[in-house]
This record gives C-alpha cells, structure tokens and sequence, in this order.
DNA sequence: TTCTTTCAGTGACAATGTCACGTATGGTAT
DNA sequence: ATACCATACGTGACATTGTCACTGAAAGAA
C-alpha cells in the first residue's frame, strides 16, 4: 500500500511511525479519466496530490482558450504546486489536467500543512519540489524568448519521444501547438519543412522521428 | 545598524539572541556602483543578498545577448534567488545586476544554510519568497504568451512610471526593450504609434505619460 | 456506403523580429 | 562658438511567426 509513498515522498522515512500512519489513514486515492481538470485557476486547492498512475500536465492558459504547457508531472511525482498553494495561498494561476487516466493520491491539505509546520524534512522537500519547478519555468521562458520556432518545435519532439519511449508519437499538430504555445498552422508548417528536409515522416495523427540526432543538434542549437 | 535587518527580514523577531548576534557579526556590506553585475549564470553564490538601498534587476540572457527582465528587487528586499540557490544548488540560469549605486548586505552562505535548517521560521520565509517570485514569474511568461505587444509595452509604461513616481520616464527605448525581452526598433515603432494616439510625448531619453487611464485599460486589456 | 468528426494543408494577411542603414541630440574638447 | 563624437532614435525592407478563413483527407459511426 505504501509502497508508492516511499518512492514519492523522499521523506517518508524521516517521519515518526505517528506522522507516517497519519498520513496513510488520511490519504485518499482517487481514479480520473484522461483529460481531467484537476485543478482549475482560482480554485481551491484540496490537498497535496501524487500521481500513483498515469500522467498529469501543468500549463496556463488565457481568456480566449490559447494555453502553454509549464511541465509534466509524471507516475510517483508529486504536484508541488498544490503543495505551495497551500503554504501561503499564493494562486499562481495555473491549471492541471490529466493526459492519461490516472490514479492520484491527496493528502489532505491540513495534514500536509501540520507535517510540513513539524517536520523539517517535509519542508525541505517542499522548498526543494517548488525551487525544482521554478527552474524548469525559468528554463521555458528562456527557450520561448530566445528560441525560435524550429529550435522549439525539434526539441519538443525529441522530449515527446523520450515521454512515450518511441520514435513514433501519437500526437496531433494541434497537441504540440498547445505544448508550445503557438497555433497549429505554425506547427504543420514547421513539420512540413522537417519532412522535406527528412527529418520526420508524417501522417494523420502520427509522427515518426526519422533523423533525432539532426533534431536533438537542432533543439540546442 | 540592525534597523533594515528587521525591514528585510520578517523572522528576525523570531531569531534567538544568539542567533541575531551571529548574523549581526558576520554580515557583510558593500557598495556598488549603478550596472554592477552582482550574480552572473553559472558563478557561485556568496550569500543572501539585501538591497540596504538601490535597485538590483533580475534577468536572464542568452549567448547573443538578448535580455529578459525576471523582476526587480528594491530596497530593503530580499534577493531570495540566491537563497534558494544554495539550498540545493539549483541553478537558476539567471543574472542581476544593480540599477542604481546600491548598499548591498550579504549574509554569508554557511550563515544562511545555518539559519534556515535550525530555524523554522527562515526556512518559511525562504519557502514563502521563492513561491512569491515564482508567481511572478508565471504571471511574466503569462503576459509573453498572451499579450501583444501594445498590451505589454503599455504596462511597462505604467510600472516604470510607479517604479520612479513620476509620469515623467528617463529612461531610452533600449532599456524598455531589454526588459520586455524585444527589439529597439519595435519599441520605438509602438511608442511612435502611442504618440500620434496622444497616449505619451517622447524626447530623447525621455517619456511622458500623458493619459495612464488609456495605457493603465490598454494593459489590462 | 454515407455521414460526421477530427485532423491537416493552404493562401492571404497582420504582427513582430531582424538588419542595415540614416538622422537627430546632447555632451565634450578645442 | 565650432567641430566632433557617442548615444539615442527613425525608417524601410525583409524574415519569421501568428491569425483567419477556408478546403481537403482520413477514420470512425450510422
């Protein structure tokens, strides 16, 4: 049972035999359907969650519906933005969503908060789960400032690649334009211009990466 | 002496007198001057900083010189960049530099790492900082995404008009440009567009904000 | 099959970024 | 004052990216 506590919580075994049977009576699992909202801008936040299965994306997005992808949470991370929403109620305007259907552990947020406010270990992992994020923020604005198009498009493609552990991804235009930030058209341009230079082949649908060292050069440039 | 530490540092209070003495005693200050580089991609952190006075600007670049103001940080704030840098040597990709002559205090590396894993209530304030420049940061990457030019180049007007408290700027389209992480010439092309929209009066160095209701809507669009 | 939905392709145009200049302004040295 | 110089600004041409309004193509449902 608390098998997937020990791979998530790196402080799990720092806590008291009280503090570690807290949190599994208090824990509660749910299962969501792929393309979930599990947290929606403004809204409350229940808890500190861990994915037990599955996948989750961490994006924003505007009013008229355009949206960039911040990073993924992946099978036994945990979301530190529910974890840092709760220390000081800071809304960071943000959304989630499942990209698979998903098993999700929450900690209720007055459990984690008492464990965070006793126990040193838990509040280290905290700030250290929240500076990670903001490094990977940073990391993505740097390559939307100062990248161009190309640049971030091969590199997507290498990292959905790496994502589904296939160079074939079964992804659309439109998903990738929404990871990037951009509008479809942009992307089937680009990808257009990759398969004549051979570096993807293309269908409805599917991409398959033909060449990945061209793009992984091309991605750092 | 210890006047700004209790402005900068919320938990100071909470220090022990122990506590407060050794940060008292190992405090560095120093002075510098206007576009001094206090923190450079990839170097070392000495320490925490705090702005005693002046204004530090935090960026980061790329390798052909292109720039993004992150944020900035006033007087009597604290730089938690370099908090949190050293409490997992994240590495951040980021750069300051003063934008004013500034008095600068630097608790010293060890001194900080001290504080922050005996003491609660630092180890708060370090969670709570760099989740409050997170925010900021999103809201950044939000406004990059999402908002034209026009929307951002309006709201620049308007924070460097609180920024220096007057409607009068001093400052030149390549700072302006340098901060919204765009061209010269696209600024420039704006401005002179916000010019025969009666919105502000441009002169070499220098604008002034003729209407802010206009710009302040503009930028909120 | 036919219908329908989703995905992709395309041309025209707008916004922004880049480049290569030219021009204006204010300070400094003589 | 005059000439000179550095810095700031203006501008046109063009490249890249974003937006819009479509059309066509593929895959699943009726």
């Amino acid at each position: 049972m608390n098998d997937f506590l020990k791979a998530s919580l790196p402080f799990w075994s720092k806590l008291t035999q009280n503090e570690q049977q807290l949190l599994i009576d208090t824990l509660q699992i749910h299962k969501y359907d792929r393309g979930t909202i599990l947290y929606h801008d403004g809204s409350e936040c229940a808890g500190v969650e861990i994915i037990k299965s599955g996948r989750a994306r961490v994006y924003i997005s505007s009013k008229d519906g355009k949206e960039i992808t911040l990073y993924r949470i992946l099978a036994n991370e945990v979301c530190m933005m529910s974890a840092a929403c709760m220390i000081k109620n800071i809304n960071f305007g943000i959304s989630i969503e499942t990209e698979a259907d998903s098993e999700i552990a929450i900690i209720p947020r007055n459990i984690y908060q008492k464990l965070n406010d006793e126990n040193m270990f838990v509040k280290n992992f905290t700030l250290e789960m929240v500076a990670e994020k903001f490094s990977d923020v940073i990391w993505l604005l740097e390559q939307f400032v100062f990248s161009n198009m190309g640049q971030r498009l091969s590199c997507e493609l290498i990292s959905q690649s790496e994502l589904c552990e296939s160079k074939i991804l079964n992804i659309t235009h439109e998903k990738i334009a929404v990871d990037l930030g951009t509008a479809r058209e942009v992307v089937t341009r680009l990808l257009k211009q990759f398969q004549t230079d051979n570096l993807v082949s293309l269908s409805r649908g599917k991409i398959e990466i033909l060449d990945d060292t061209a793009l992984r050069k091309m991605s750092k440039w």
